[in-house]
DNA sequence: CGTCCGCTTGACTCAGATCAAACTTGGTGG
DNA sequence: CCACCAAGTTTGATCTGAGTCAAGCGGACG
């Protein structure tokens, strides 16, 4: 199946906007009227609020291939700042066709849906997921979850380190907890690839 | 705005089928047939994943009043168990007639979308809330949150135990932390109502 | 050839988890 | 009206394991 970006690149066509961004640049801010929803293609962007003493508050990481800021469809303001982290990528996607196109697209009304739910899906367990403390149980947990039905082997995307920062843990302590579970016999590794179980 | 389930229960009518569940009871096995989405109304439903050592993984927990197994519209299997925690009031929603109405009913179709992007919202920011190492910051930052824009004051909902719960951190840790804050003069309390800054 | 970055390991620290216990508070029922 | 129970709140002592800082290795890439 399709990114929901690549559908809306296809489905609002010339109405994208492909942007480059250096690190810091400001995308939106807290208050302004939302004329885009955003996709990032290549970096990261922020969301960003603060709090009563002034202090940044990290709203949201997006990362590469992402969609962002989709709650501004359904709001007069942004009620963040949006900012790239980096030199990064953006396609704006204009809000009100975005709209138009939920409610006369019923192929792509359902499909964005779909991705919705996905997300809801994978966010709901990133959450429990770190609410597991040991890092041990934490990596088995997210890599299990990985598992198709029998399976006992998997591909991990990506370096180690993006997984720890996937899993919430600091790349030493993953590297750590790795090893204790190769120790133990829990898993097996070859580069990216890992073998639960014996 | 109105709730999603609220939302749900009007637009299907008699079709909804309410359920009470005793602790422990399988709402759906991994692998079946989805035939409905669930909604809790009272108590608490868990949705469970193995590992390759067999031990449990939670994925999800549904609290009152949340839609959960949104990702079974468009699956032709659950991908995990679902049980109710404790004693349960459920709503089951009929897939089908979900999915027609996504496809038919544009105002619902909008309402459901725009639910799933809050959700994602707020999940999102819970995954970044965990990633503050300090409680005293995170609470801080869940806290400054849910201010209004100008606002420093907030009644937070529920019971302290259940805001601990909300951020990650053991009901011990957080009633030191507010100590702490008190005493530092960074928040002021009176029963749940809290006061921000000076 | 040199630089960058992912990977790996070591030593140390500390803040939150855990276990335990006491004290409120609100509601129930006799 | 009071005894009683359940659940939230609060505080203390202790422990543990992930974070942090630091350093070294190795492969990729220009």
């Amino acid at each position: 199946m399709k990114l929901i970006i690549d559908l809306l690149v296809d489905k609002l066509g010339s109405s994208v906007n492909f942007k480059s961004c250096e690190g810091g640049q400001i995308l939106f801010r807290r208050g302004d009227r939302p004329h885009h929803i955003f996709g990032v293609l290549e970096g990261e962007a922020r969301m960003l609020r603060y709090s009563a003493e002034g202090a940044q508050i990290v709203i949201h990481r997006a990362k590469s291939i992402t969609l962002f800021a989709e709650a501004a469809l359904f709001s007069d303001h942004y009620h963040c700042d949006g900012q790239a982290t980096e030199n990064t990528e953006i396609a704006q996607f204009p809000k009100k066709q975005v709209l138009h196109l939920l409610q006369q697209d019923r192929d792509f009304s359902l499909a964005f849906t779909q991705h919705m739910a996905g997300q809801v899906q994978a966010l709901r367990f990133g959450i429990e997921l770190r609410s597991i403390r040991s890092a041990e149980d934490r990596i088995i947990a997210a890599l299990s979850l990985r598992l198709g039905d029998g399976q006992t082997r998997l591909k991990v995307m990506g370096t180690w380190k993006d997984f720890a920062q996937d899993v919430g843990l600091t790349h030493e302590a993953l590297y750590r907890a790795l090893r204790r579970l190769e120790q133990a016999g829990r898993l097996h590794r070859n580069g990216m690839t890992v073998q639960l179980g014996a």
